[in-house]
DNA sequence: TCTCCGGTTGACAGCGCTGTCAAACAGGGA
DNA sequence: TCCCTGTTTGACAGCGCTGTCAACCGGAGA
């Protein structure tokens, strides 16, 4: 039915091996010999069978992305759509198609008591070549010891703890922090609201403390009460927004870790019959879509997580494979709209 | 190293093809193999191959999912995201998890002239279990053509053309737009103005039939000025939707083809100075995230597109396998919200 | 008692590749 | 001329599983 290497050899007239180095650019191979095969292999118009290459080699030409089930579920259910996700997984695509890799997608239940079990069949009986985490499943030292028990590569992305582990990709969340933090004191403000995401993220913390830094660095003293603990939710940013809104002093500006949280203050400053950039302004974090798209359009800061897919992708592909330990950091920007615009 | 089945049968005392039969659920097996076998799989915590599964037998448990990459970059360039894929690949990998197949994400270039040899090279390598297709994609008859070709079953989602190719599963685009347009026909608006998708869409052409028809069943003439096309962005929406404010006899209504537009509607109707649903009442179509997020929040229709991946999903499934031909419809819902609300 | 039959189990041959190792071959130097 | 070396090619044994088909077992029926 379909053509094999057998058939590829017999109308070539060589042996299966020699189709086989050809196609996998195996070493002293004559020219000959490879315009014979290459010839066959285009007139029968033959594709190597994936599962007979993984079965016989070594390489499985997949690349495992895991995603965590109950976060994407909580997404969803809760309207919002999982950008990150979906911006990685482009990334990771891309880089796949361009090395012949193909990317699957797992769903992991984190919450799970028999995930390592899960982890261990997944990779046994997947055998990718390399694994792709993401926060804040990145630092979870269970899955830390299943993939190196097993022996499989892994990248983790935007990762903190257990640096020595796997290899990473991340940026600067803390220095990054830091910009916005200095952005917004040199438009003049001083009294400076943060709400921070999730202790659970490595980012989360990473974020408060460059703003704690910043202002520290500028001698301004952080009021307590102005810094306040949301989940990254568009309601968490809402309410925590409202009630920084509602102190007596209210800050002049207001810096959410995220953006959806940043979008949820928006909607509280309007609420509170205020204008935005006029008597508060507000920062987001992370340059999804919508920020883009708001009234008006907020400042963030823009995450490269298509860049830093690639680039994780990269270094679990076997040509270019990276070493454990290695890490790998993105450059990440400032962006400037009107939400934090200085009026004129 | 990793168990294989021969150590499984060795320690249970029984035959490879014995454990392959209490694996794969055979027929004629004893409680006591079945018990034997069970426990040596514990034992030795044995997984089976994937890889040795496919080439041996005739599934591969794996699903794959043809993802437009020239779309998809244009997504991320355009800096809106791609919720519609986030979603239905949410749907898709729920009903993976449950049956024990995989998730495969594939790039593919439907503008590319070697579509067809890279659609075959993929089928052929990785003999896939089913393939899912999604618009505009899904009539591509390039495509079906491979994929009948090949006898690879495939759900085709949001399919329009063609319909006894392959399986599908749809929405009634057509009746949710009338029941849009009644919507807001009850809520007093006589001049509509649509600002219909590309025609490339199966969805856009059904989406502006029903506004069509809906108006011209209550008996309402449709100025030819007031239906404009736009490209699904947020800045097609933005700019039609100030043209349309812009006419001397401007609508008191806007039914976008899709939330991105309606947002941009949104955005033009401020910046013309006017108030939603005040001054103009808008619609959309998709319910995205940010529809909800937005100021006012957008009455939209929801489509159920993590269902409807999952019900295409289960029909590939081998278990479950549909008929070639066979359809599902699924149901959508108004959502109505405060873009459309009428003045108390 | 013997045959027949359905239920149960096992032997074995692939599936389509890659890795190992040996064979064949060509060219340089003694 | 012969040997040695390095290059090029091929034979063959798996990889870990499923499908086919035959063997075996026990009880029902003749």
């Amino acid at each position: 039915m379909t053509a094999t290497i057998y058939d590829v050899a017999a109308l070539a007239g060589v042996s299966i091996k020699s189709v086989s180095r050809v196609l996998n650019g195996g070493p002293n191979v004559s020219p000959a010999l490879e315009a014979k095969v290459k010839a066959a292999v285009e007139q029968l118009d033959y594709r190597p069978s994936l599962s007979a290459r993984t079965l016989a080699g070594a390489s499985s030409y997949l690349i495992a992305a895991f995603v965590d089930a109950e976060l994407t579920l909580e997404h969803w259910r809760s309207g919002r759509g999982n950008d990150y996700l979906s911006r990685l997984e482009y990334g990771a695509l891309v880089e796949c198609r361009r090395s012949g890799h193909h990317l699957l997608v797992e769903l992991v239940d984190y919450g799970s008591p028999s995930l390592e079990a899960h982890l261990l069949s997944l990779l046994r009986s997947l055998r990718p070549d390399g694994v792709l985490l993401t926060p804040p499943n990145s630092d979870d030292p269970r899955v830390l010891d299943v993939l190196e028990r097993h022996g499989t590569p892994f990248v983790r992305l935007g990762a903190e703890a257990h640096l020595d582990r796997g290899m990473r990709v991340f940026m600067d969340d803390r220095q990054a922090a830091v910009d916005m933090t200095n952005h917004l004191i040199a438009a003049g403000h001083r009294r400076i609201g943060f709400i921070s995401g999730p202790e659970s993220y490595a980012a989360s913390r990473a974020r408060r403390e460059g703003f704690r830094t910043a202002m520290a660095d500028q001698g301004l003293t952080v009021d307590p009460s102005l810094v306040v603990e949301g989940d990254f939710t568009f309601e968490a940013g809402r309410i925590s927004g409202g009630r920084l809104l509602g102190l007596k002093d209210r800050p002049t500006a207001i810096f959410a870790s995220n953006d959806d949280m940043a979008l949820g203050v928006l909607n509280a400053v309007t609420a509170a019959g205020l204008g935005v950039p006029r008597d508060v302004a507000v920062a987001g974090f992370d340059d999804t879509p919508s920020s883009m798209l708001s009234t008006p359009p907020l400042t963030t800061i823009r995450q490269p997580v298509t860049e830093m897919a690639a680039a994780a992708t990269r270094l679990l592909l076997p040509a270019s494979r990276g070493q454990t330990g290695q890490a790998e950091q993105v450059e990440y920007a400032l962006v400037e709209r009107l939400s934090t615009a200085v009026a004129p």
